[in-house]
DNA sequence: TTGTCTATCCGAAACGTTTCGGAAAAAAGC
DNA sequence: GCTTTTTTCCGAAACGTTTCGGATAGACAA
């Protein structure tokens, strides 16, 4: 009188209805080779008894695992992506429903991740990879391609030439969009507020802000281009007073990152800069925090649940389809218009 | 003249080194029916292929998947915590030092929780689980021990008297340290500024400032407990407004989250009250942008990355000792003092 | 010399699944 | 009624690992 604790198996299955295992496997598998009646008494016990495929063996056989691996650098912590959460746990959705599981792999301080990425495709941990926070020339992109691995990579590169999966969300557009819509507004002297690192998405909008105001005819110096470094807590504040100190001062300001929008804010509060009277800032992110600022910060929305769950579904498609072609999305960034940006003052205006 | 593309097999080792695949097994196992002249000879061959088990092979052995899964709850945007990305990142990094894989499992809206992680361990996905944000009366840790499914809980939750394993940080002390400190800084009218949902961790911190205020004989009365929901962003501004309309006003206030906290900052800045010199404020997370606030909020630090290194050292204990003793670990959280809070002004200290 | 013990190795089975090739039975064609 | 085709089922092998229970050889004791 024991007690079966562990689940069923194809065999205790097969025992069960009197068939031999193959064409219980075979039955739910769906395949032709068995009478429909036998399908569903097969399909009928299976639920009875609460049958579930063992991972290990189907693994053994397949060599694929259904499932897929984040790679996150772990290295620096800076580098922890403020949406990270809200990625993965999007992922993780998107993914389930595909019967894919997500995993999760990290890349230690002195470790290559490239290695990592090589290590996770070799030992067979999972069919395809993600990548997150692509720079300007990844070497992870070109490696993969190399090694014809399947992934997704959430941002783009620009120099790739060959084709691969890519999703992004165009920031390009969206800072083009705020130019044009603080034009309109009036203003004529745009500052832009930018990062070091070489991340894809920094060059983007910067160049979003250069094409609206060539367009417009408007000058776009160096000089109005201040970048800093996420890191350098002090760098970022005397960015933002650098931005102030301009003479004549910008009416309009375009921040790559809400952080530094939102520090900007501060710092213009300390130093009595108005807003959005005297300047409009505008950030890209739309941080929870951006909303509760003074005043409530106008950004552009990334929608990360969205992407997660697209990225889940070209990922899906890779390991289904390996040889359809890939993918390339590119997301509208929602502008979220709130108080931080307004018409330029009449007397500026006229300068 | 085929190119063996797939990395090597057991079998591979054997033919190589024309020895069984049982004894290159063990030897690489490190078993003592095995020469030590063998065992040297098989790990430098293992090494010079480049040699890695396969996972799948040893799980259909062991049963053992030597991987922990993380549950996660998407049904609500909101209970993305802000340092999932953090946590995952660290988590991710411990466990892969103890060759443990981490994946993460979601929680649709509509989905029982509680299946979720019966499914896990029942499909035999996971030997281990992680939950987070643990509340008052949880029901998920009720069914981990019930099931005597290994885990570790990133909360505590009060009530449950049988041992399991968890790792909090410990928001009572931290809140009721602050209490005193500013207590010791003149204050006499506190308020505390709350949230409604069950967490766990919302008591224990409330439960500090009123220890705190107790034992200095100060009242703590309900009207100056102030809470609100984190979904409702009108609620939060109420909420913060309700704090500054307390007449008499309070001189300091404890937040239980850098969100609310922040957000206190901004009402208190439009209504013209002096931070600290009016109002000192202190929250808890230590969130990013907490410390470009205006003043820089002062706030307790979790070290996210700490107790996720921790958090992932007991789980892997939990798999390979599931017999030893359940951990619980209970971290200080750092005081992160900035400018929002000081010496209460003198004419307040008077009444 | 014979038997026992130890050190070292190996064959076979097992884990759970899938597929290949074949076999039996039923249906169809003549 | 006989052959051919189709339908439906099944045995065996394979995936990669580990362990159990031997097996072989040499060392040792009597």
């Amino acid at each position: 009188m024991t007690i079966t604790k562990s689940r069923p198996r194809l065999k205790d299955l097969s025992i069960a209805l009197g068939l031999s295992v193959t064409t219980v496997s075979r039955a739910l598998g769906g395949h032709d080779d068995v009478s429909r009646a036998t399908q569903a008494r097969v399909q009928a016990k299976a639920r009875e008894l609460g049958y579930v495929p063992s991972r290990a063996g189907r693994m053994l056989v397949s060599g694929a695992t259904r499932s897929v691996c984040l790679v996150v650098p772990a290295y620096d912590p800076t580098f922890i992506d403020p949406f990270l959460g809200a990625f993965v746990t999007g992922l993780g959705e998107g993914l389930a429903q595909n019967d894919v599981d997500l995993f999760i792999a990290t890349v230690s301080r002195g470790q290559c991740e490239l290695d990592v990425i090589r290590g996770i495709i070799n030992t067979g941990r999972a069919d395809a990879v993600v990548i997150t926070r692509t720079e300007r020339d990844d070497p992870r992109v070109r490696f993969l391609i190399d090694q014809n691995i399947p992934f997704v990579s959430h941002g783009r590169v620009e120099d790739e030439q060959r084709p691969y999966a890519w999703y992004d969300s165009d920031g390009e557009r969206a800072f083009e969009l705020a130019t044009e819509l603080l034009i309109d507004l009036g203003h004529r002297r745009f500052a832009y507020l930018g990062v070091k690192d070489p991340l894809s998405f920094v060059d983007y909008r910067r160049s979003g802000v250069e094409k609206a105001l060539s367009r417009a005819g408007l000058a776009f110096p160096a000089s109005h281009q201040i970048t800093t470094s996420r890191r350098d807590r002090d760098g970022v504040l005397v960015a933002c007073h650098s931005v102030l100190d301009l003479d004549p001062r910008p009416t309009a300001v375009l921040a790559v990152i809400d952080e530094l929008a939102l520090c900007l804010l501060t710092v213009a509060a300390e130093r009595d800069v108005l807003i959005p009277e005297e300047l409009s800032v505008i950030g890209f992110d739309n941080l929870p925090v951006s909303a509760y600022a003074k005043p409530a910060l106008s950004t552009f929305d990334h929608q990360p649940g969205d992407s997660a769950a697209r990225v889940a579904l070209m990922l899906a498609n890779q390991i289904d389809r390996p040889d359809a072609s890939k993918e390339t999305v590119l997301a509208p960034a929602v502008f979220t218009p709130r108080g931080s940006h307004g018409r330029a003052a009449d007397n500026q205006r006229q300068i």
